[in-house]
DNA sequence: TTTCTCACA
DNA sequence: TGTGAGGA
């Protein structure tokens, strides 16, 4: 679908991005150092945010307020993009059952760090998370 | 004015 | 992550 053309075009520049998804410039620029977002550049050397870069923010914060770290939201992006690799070609309701499926493997996944977590390691959850499963 | 990189009393 | 410096 060439949606995606308007999708991936950089268009705002870090101040709009910023008021859209309410996270401080140097959240936005942190996030990209970690490969978590990719902005395309101006001549000058200023960012420019596309749709889905905002999306994949907006996505980034929710994670964090469930209690995800970096680390955390790494392997969460991760499996959604091998996730949407397979339902890119389903309709609606198949692609409804994968963002189910998507949340439950997130609890499971969540639920077993906890528990797997290696003496010296950071978790990868940390917050208010916790108290979910403590 | 806005954004960028770098670095830390 | 915040924040200030110094430049574009």
């Amino acid at each position: 679908m060439k949606d995606d053309i308007r999708r991936n075009m950089a268009l705002f520049p870090i101040g709009i991005v910023m008021q859209l998804t309410e996270l401080t410039a140097r959240q936005i620029r942190y996030y990209e150092q970690q490969n978590l977002i990719s902005p395309a550049r101006t001549k000058g050397n200023q960012r420019l945010f596309s749709f889905n870069d905002v999306d994949r923010l907006l996505e980034i914060k929710s994670l964090l307020e469930k209690g995800l770290n970096i680390a955390g939201i790494k392997q969460v992006l991760a499996m959604k993009q091998e996730g949407k690799r397979v339902s890119n070609m389903l309709y609606e309701k198949v692609e409804q059952e994968r963002k189910e499926m998507s949340d439950r493997e997130l609890r499971d996944f969540l639920k077993q760090q906890m528990f797997t977590t290696r003496p010296g390691q950071t978790p990868l959850n940390r917050g208010e998370l916790s108290r979910f499963f403590h």
